[in-house]
RNA sequence: GCCCUGGUAGCUCAGCCUGGAUAGAGCAUUAGCCUUCUAAGCUAAGGGUCGCAGGUUCAAAUCCUGUCCGGGGCGCCA
């Protein structure tokens, strides 16, 4: 539609490039302005005329293809109605492939999401990395894209050798077997407890010298040295935390392509510092520990007893993905704080030269503050994900009693969530409350699932019906704002792919179901004259609200 | 100290990239609407120095500089 309004534009004779006309085209504030409007105030500069006359001058000049129905003058704007009339008849027509689109046709992009730590519950601060994670693996997906999602399990490190010492000394079989997720915490709380008397403060956990701190040390450099005790008992918390992981999964209906553990490339990235270092490239301290320097810094990638550190891992794991994907893009989608350390990882690689480190891509997320409580494992003070979901079904099943109707509580409280998480855009912090995530009415998935819902019910009713009779009348304000809303649904996809924000997919859902709440107090459908376009309209707007909520991994229902 | 973030209605947020018309939603509050396709809905009202101060511009919540407040990161934790 702009490109007809970009032609009309230059036609009547201005001086402007296309690219140009295109960036000063705009969508006015209130729909009575029209549908896009054009500023003059630059032509007003170069013609050294008041942008009001040349507005009113263009008006005249102006002749309108069938597409658009009038043009006005508003001060020093020039405003263009579109005709509703063709673009409903385009509306009607879509089908469910509405919005795709090939542009990612025979490109690989992989996004790196989740990553819980094995041993570790997920809790309320796992779920942005996860929901955020599937929601871009959904939309590369629908443009087109082969999207790779991978979970990189944060295997080894300090936490798992506390938690060896820990189930050696206390643990509970049946309570592993009927519960892996608390027996897991417990052990881990325990442990923690204990240790933290022995603390001295002020001092980093590596460097701690005490009873409790040394005997996790020891188990962690068991584990390295392959002892074959200590590894039995690392597959076994991997393999508990594992159906963990997986029954939140299920819930959240999230899949991988590839589940690995991080600990497995810690020779391919050992190698590569070693090569680095032959090619002096990086540089060892007297006591063995090997450093690059970026940025005038130092930044450690071997520590000195020899093993391998966290970003020692993600060198390894990024040139190893890179030989088996061959990708156009690599998104991590972590918490903000690590924003540095892949910064220091794009670079360290680049500099090693791997020129695929231009390919590589953070996206950094903010904060989920639960009131003002801090979340922390080592005390057991959290809120578990499993808890969130099972909280939110259990409100939804509440709800859909009180209706007495046949909804699925499943999809309305898991939507719920999700909508909660998605909607804030990632880079800010989200405040969760009980509050907001039981919140079923107004801006929230439930309300955007209801609107769906209402709209099938619709058409459930009307049956079968004649669509080769279809005559549209002049439209009624209501549809109008639902048929130019749906027109706008691929530009939004296209829009959160480029800004790695499914947030626009959020709003744009919430406001296209307001629109439709309003269209459906206003116009009757069945046993209107307009019955059978309003009935494809309907159904127009059940594709598209069923497609983005797709994309934000909510599953629609018929009823609710 | 250096770097990264955020500050918009009582609360939660959108708008900022790419400057334009009266700064938008939701929650909460108040007042209406269920003999008509699901009231998880609709309509209306009140509620704003867009942190503060400069600058650029015909035009600034939006761009630039400074400043205050909150969060975070900063040589071998993940």
């Amino acid at each position: 539609m702009k490109e007809i309004i970009i032609q009309i534009l230059k036609k009547s004779g201005i001086t402007l490039k296309d690219s140009e006309i295109e960036k000063l085209i705009e969508v006015p504030p209130s729909s009575d302005f029209g549908d896009y409007s054009f500023p003059c105030f630059i032509l007003s500069k170069k013609e050294k005329k008041s942008p009001d006359k040349i507005a009113e001058h263009l008006t005249e000049k102006i002749k309108l293809p069938g597409e658009i129905e009038k043009v006005e003058s508003k001060g020093p704007y020039l405003n263009f109605f579109v005709n509703k009339k063709i673009l409903a008849e385009q509306i009607i027509k879509i089908n469910s492939n509405f919005g795709k689109s090939p542009i990612g046709k025979n490109k690989k992009i992989v996004i790196d999401f989740s990553a819980p730590n094995i041993g570790k519950p997920m809790h309320i601060g796992h779920i942005r990395s996860t929901i955020l994670g599937d929601s871009l693996m959904r939309i590369y997906s629908f443009l087109g894209y082969d999207s790779i999602g991978v979970n990189y399990l944060g295997d080894i490190g300090l936490h798992i050798g506390k938690l060896i010492v820990a189930y050696e000394l206390w643990l509970d079989k049946d309570a592993l077997k009927k519960n892996p997720v608390q027996e897991l915490l417990r052990l881990y709380v325990k442990f923690c407890a204990k240790e933290k008397s022995k603390l001295t403060e002020g001092v980093e956990e590596e460097f701690q010298d005490n009873e409790w701190t040394n005997r996790a040390k020891e188990k962690l450099k068991l584990l390295e040295l392959g002892d074959k005790n200590t590894e039995k008992i690392w597959h076994d918390i991997r393999k508990s935390s594992e159906k963990g992981f997986n029954k939140v999964y299920e819930m959240l209906n999230v899949d991988f392509n590839e589940t690995v553990g991080q600990s497995e490339f810690s020779e391919h990235g050992k190698k590569i510092v070693t090569n680095a270092l032959l090619k002096n490239i990086a540089r060892s301290e007297k006591d063995g520990a090997v450093y690059v320097e970026i940025d005038r810094q130092k930044k450690f990638i071997l520590r000195s007893n020899q093993t391998a550190s966290y970003i020692t891992y993600d060198i390894g794991a990024a040139v190893e993905r890179y030989k088996k994907y061959n990708f156009e893009k690599m998104i991590y989608v972590t918490d903000f704080r690590q924003k540095d350390h892949f910064d220091k990882l794009f670079k360290i690689l680049k500099l090693f030269g791997y020129d695929f480190s231009d390919k590589l891509v953070h996206l950094p997320f903010g904060t989920i503050r639960f009131g003002k409580e801090i979340i922390a494992t080592r005390t057991g003070d959290i809120i578990l994900l499993e808890d969130v979901l099972k909280k939110t079904i259990e409100k939804a099943e509440k709800e859909i009693r009180k209706r007495k109707t046949k909804g699925d509580a499943e999809k309305v409280g898991v939507g719920a969530v999700k909508y909660v998480v998605l909607k804030s855009s990632p880079s800010a912090d989200v405040q969760f409350s009980w509050e907001q995530a039981l919140n079923f009415e107004g801006d929230s998935g439930p309300y955007i699932q209801y609107s769906y819902a209402r709209a099938s019910s619709i058409i459930k009713k009307a049956g079968k019906f004649n669509k080769s009779k279809i005559k549209i009348l002049n439209l009624t304000p209501a549809e109008n704002n639902l048929v130019k809303k749906i027109s706008m649904f691929p530009e939004i996809v296209i829009n959160s792919e480029q800004s790695l924000n499914p947030g626009l997919i959020a709003n744009y859902s919430f406001e296209l179901a307001q629109i439709f709440n309003e269209f459906y107090h206003t116009c009757p459908v069945i046993g209107d004259k307009s019955e059978a376009f309003r009935l494809l309209l309907v159904d127009a707007f059940r594709t598209t609200i069923k497609n983005s909520l797709y994309l934000l991994g909510i599953e629609v229902a018929e009823e609710m």
